[in-house]
DNA sequence: AATGAATGAGCCTTCATTCAT
DNA sequence: GATGAATGAAGGCTCATTCAT
């Protein structure tokens, strides 16, 4: 399971720097544990990306390059009406949050850069962030409705985005407080009132400009 | 005795060491830098606080032992509409968790304590969140008005934080996103735009139930 | 075959060799930089030098056979006085030792040997050094007239490569006593200077026997 | 013999990384095989020194405190005839020079920053150096006698010094050519010739002027 | 003839910790 | 109560070398 297919040097090193980066982190992150996991030299790491850091890059982009075409394919079509699509945004957003199952290890790392962010962020930023904010302003610019205000515009994109998010962030949190652990199976429930939330809201600025 | 001041090497340890870990997290903080800033030699960690996590355990008690609660008694009045004390909460989190550049590094830590959980996480989260949480409910619970419905109180509670830590948490997505700093004069701005869409966000689940 | 002109790599690979092991030395050279500047790859070494040490061995090797001891023949020829030909002498080992900027790293290779002397050494001696020694003998024995005093020829000998020595091995100590560079425009004033002092040196030999 | 007085770790470690950096180089030299020498810890070198560097400019601080006063004393009092305190200079120079039986590194080391000056380089010409030269340079122009003549005076300081210096620096050229080897013994046969020679050859010189 | 990939040994440094005083 | 000195473990990295092709 771990070494599926024994693939090179290179791609076995990727693969555990993943786990081990998601895991500790940048800085508590050892090559000799990523070595070890990967059944490589430390020496490799040398060869094939320079650097710790260039391993860390790598990672990045690697990942980067086989996942973001499945991130938008939960949403629906564009002429459904702007209440659904953003429902189906939220869902989709929370999916790739509080889904456990999978490589995993990427949104994990995405996640640590806005704590610690390394010399990657800038480029995470652009490839990942920003399209996710444009396409939720765009379905909130639907619903308010009226000549678009970016300022108030953006107040919500982040209002929705930290309401998601903070299921990531204060998984622990949570977990400590109400025993209770979000997963795959919550996300009707926490996309319905996220959703429902949400569009109270814009509705009570819309009424109020 | 060598000291200007015979302020104590251990609370000059407590006062670097709560500098340090705010600022560098508890990993990457080194017992050198502490000592250095506090003028202390390596050893009195050892001798006063066990050890690093030692040190770092009597950083967290320390300051709560200290009352630093000050900043929540912002708020108003519990005879207050609700609507008012909401935003009066808001407000007063969002002072906690945006003020910059105060010595105040009990935030900063806690903030730390949600990334990168240590030993003392429980601690924060019986000693500073929960209380929080419960305070916000009570606010929530009276908007809502009809019969308790727990979940759902603490759906509202945490799309209201979650909203307010994401200004923190994504502090540096947002500026490099937007070129938007957030600091203590957007607060108004900031507290007002979260209450109104929080509001909004209530009743919508309210009206739906 | 990848290269513009067909140049072997193992040409190549003593060319940049030679320039590298010059500039840092045997032990500060590194594989890697010679193989950049060969545009080559780290294992031919292995495969046309067996190891750092061969190629090495191969760079002096490949020098030598071809030639370069046309520096030499600067000197006048043997029927001419032997005050000339001793200053003949003198200018053309300066100019060999002062003369900077070339690419003429077998010098330079030569001067390295006496304070790291490798396993070259030896070959180094015999092929380089020990010619020059003898001929400088001659030109000694000849100023000195009466019958040969094989000690005394040889101290007089190591007078003046002493002399001429200096200013290459004490290059930067004379830069930084004297604010002084000697370049290839000084060697007459330098030649002159040594010549001079090396014939009342030896004047001086002679009459006290 | 080792140990001597099993002084403090600091001391050890100066004594073993002198002998070590003298045999090997700075560059060569590695701070486990000092370690091993002076029975220490790797970490102690960061503790009293900081690094490798740090250690190596002690040493050199330490050992020229220590060394300085004995250079001169063998040489003779200053109302003597100049040919006579010259051949002093030499013999108490070539005595520096040819002794094996000191601490011994000292010297090496010197010797070492002239073909591979490190960051040490400045303070030793100031503080070894340049002394000597300028005693030097007093002798010799008594011994011209006419008005100095600056010019004239360096070049013969640097043909003395070059011819002295020659007997270190080829110390293996010469073993291997002629199967001599200077030591202790021979110096008062080389301080013989070398004065003679200079004097010799200083005398050409202001002849010729 | 030549190479890309991989290796193991070793480098200097830093860390939290502990000892003797 | 406090310290200077010393430690062992570990960290990231670089090196010359070698394997399989």
């Amino acid at each position: 399971m771990k070494e599926e297919k024994g693939n090179d040097t290179k791609d076995r090193l990727i693969q555990a720097a993943g786990e081990v980066f998601a895991e500790m982190g940048f800085r508590a992150a050892t090559v000799r544990e990523i070595c070890k996991r990967a059944n490589a030299n430390p020496a490799a790491i040398n060869y094939h990306f320079r650097d710790k850091q260039g391993l860390y890059l790598a990672v990045l982009q690697y990942h980067h390059r086989s996942g973001v075409q499945k991130s938008a394919e939960a949403e629906v079509s564009d002429n459904r009406p702007a209440e659904e699509r953003l429902e189906a945004f939220i869902r989709s957003f929370l999916l790739r949050i509080l889904d456990t199952g999978r490589p995993e290890w990427y949104e994990k790392l995405m996640m640590r850069e806005f704590s610690e962010p390394t010399i990657a962020f800038d480029q995470i930023i652009e490839t990942s962030i920003r399209p996710l904010h444009n396409r939720l302003a765009l379905i909130i610019n639907e619903l308010i409705g009226t000549e678009e205000n970016e300022h108030q515009i953006r107040s919500c994109v982040m209002s929705i985005i930290g309401q998601c998010l903070y299921y990531h962030h204060a998984k622990r949190t949570i977990s400590r407080l109400y025993h209770q652990n979000f997963t795959l199976s919550d996300i009707d429930q926490l996309a319905d009132h996220i959703t429902r939330f949400s569009i109270g809201g814009i509705r009570n600025l819309s009424g109020a400009l």
